[in-house]
DNA sequence: CCATTGTAACTGGTTAACCAGTTTGAGGAT
DNA sequence: ATCCTCAAACTGGTTAACCAGTTACAATGG
């Protein structure tokens, strides 16, 4: 890393505290020296041990707040040198630094519909870009998926469908797509299960929404595949909301 | 946590080494003694030390990788007691941990695509749930996009291209698409540049199809701005993909 | 025989010292 | 002046010892 000036913080404001934890804490102190114009995009930050002491914390606590900006691309770190904030726009850092401390407690509708968003997607790419093998493994899932759904009374099943339409996501050749998917998945699935305890009609009719998917997908028909999942979302949402929340 | 006992994994394989970060290493490591059964899901895990022992290697190699697990929710951590493995399918654990290592180096292409799909959403749900604040927003970060691609030369108008994108997905009112998306856009923005050194006649469309886009979400109307975003796309391929990959 | 208790071993979390590589700037040679 | 040398200070990364809270189990009392 080049020679360049580091900048004295000490004269910046510092917010007082909140609920966070320390480490996004932290985050939230680091954005506002960027605020201010203490820190700028592309300029070196000032070392782990003196940002720890300017902000009245442990080493500890700054390097898994850098790390975590590390994560999303906003800071890159260079051992034994330094750090310096990525070469992007102020306004574009603060960003994107606003979105990370939200991660927790997301509302149980956004997790499903940004689920729902990338099922459908991957479903249409599916039906494009299927390999037969792609084919024989959905199969497999779906075989799978029915034997869990007829045997047992508890809610095994929901795993099963998701890896059935995992199968799907990987067929449509996306590993950004199926990161992000693997991503929401256990957040949904953990809190899932108190929705599904009954099994009402409704849910006689999963094995053949699933059936009319693969279907499409065999076809290599984009249009088919993308209308039979919506049709398997618009069921599933009934079968999560019905009564309660 | 309560009383369980802690498998013995001494006796099970470990495989040999390879191209990976010493913390992935370990994850995959993991994943194969899950696979072997030497694990099982809801099970309580050996502590970081004696894993540490096991695998050959350190404590913290291990607090990482259990660490980056417990972010994925495949692993829950109580602090002072243990470790154990989330209570889902075994399939469906292994599936998960499969797709962790693979964050890095992901294909331009498919980073693109997923980006697209997020936005392409977010702009449908924008034009159905926007309010009279969001859409002054969008209007603002589109003066500031304009601001910047006429007067400069450089490439900072991509980045108020993002932002305004940005406003239209917050303006679709889901957290976990925003998330996602502000996930994706710095491994895009820091390595798009180089593709977009000239600027050709094409690139005079963007102002009017970032308008177009703006007045279908004015007029509510998801079926015309998911038009006008496709037409973006389209064209922005074009821009993106012109003579190199 | 069973329930209660007390303690020793064990758990994940944190810290301070240390490591190896980098940067810096004064001092000297040209 | 300009360039090189090199050692001291500094950088992020790692480790081992320590911390507070939990668990397990043998000793104890009924």
């Amino acid at each position: 890393m080049g020679k360049q000036s580091v900048v004295d913080l000490k004269h910046f404001e510092i917010s007082e505290e909140e609920n966070l934890s320390p480490e996004d804490f932290i985050l939230k102190k680091i954005r506002e020296l960027l605020h201010q114009g203490a820190l700028q995009p592309g300029a070196r930050l000032p070392s782990e041990r003196s940002l720890a002491e300017t902000l009245n914390t442990t080493r500890g606590t700054i390097r898994k707040a850098l790390q975590k900006l590390d994560f999303y691309g906003l800071v890159e770190i260079t051992p034994q040198s330094g750090t310096k904030i990525s070469n992007l726009g102020q306004d574009t850092v603060e960003e994107l630094m606003k979105s990370i401390p939200v991660s927790k407690d997301q509302k149980m509708i956004d997790l499903l519909e940004a689920r729902f968003v990338l099922d459908l997607q991957c479903t249409i790419l599916a039906a494009q870009r299927r390999t037969e093998a792609d084919l024989v493994l959905i199969e497999n899932r779906q075989d799978l998926f029915l034997q869990r759904f007829y045997s047992k009374g508890n809610g095994d099943y929901l795993e099963a469908d998701y890896l059935f339409h995992l199968a799907i996501a990987q067929a449509a050749g996306n590993h950004v797509l199926v990161s992000l998917l693997n991503q929401l998945t256990p957040r949904i699935v953990t809190r899932e299960q108190p929705h599904l305890k009954q099994r009402d009609n409704d849910f006689s009719r999963i094995p053949a929404e699933h059936q009319s998917i693969i279907d499409a997908i065999r076809r290599e028909s984009p249009e088919e595949a993308e209308e039979a999942m919506r049709n398997h979302r618009q069921w599933a949402l009934k079968r999560i909301f019905t009564g309660d929340n």
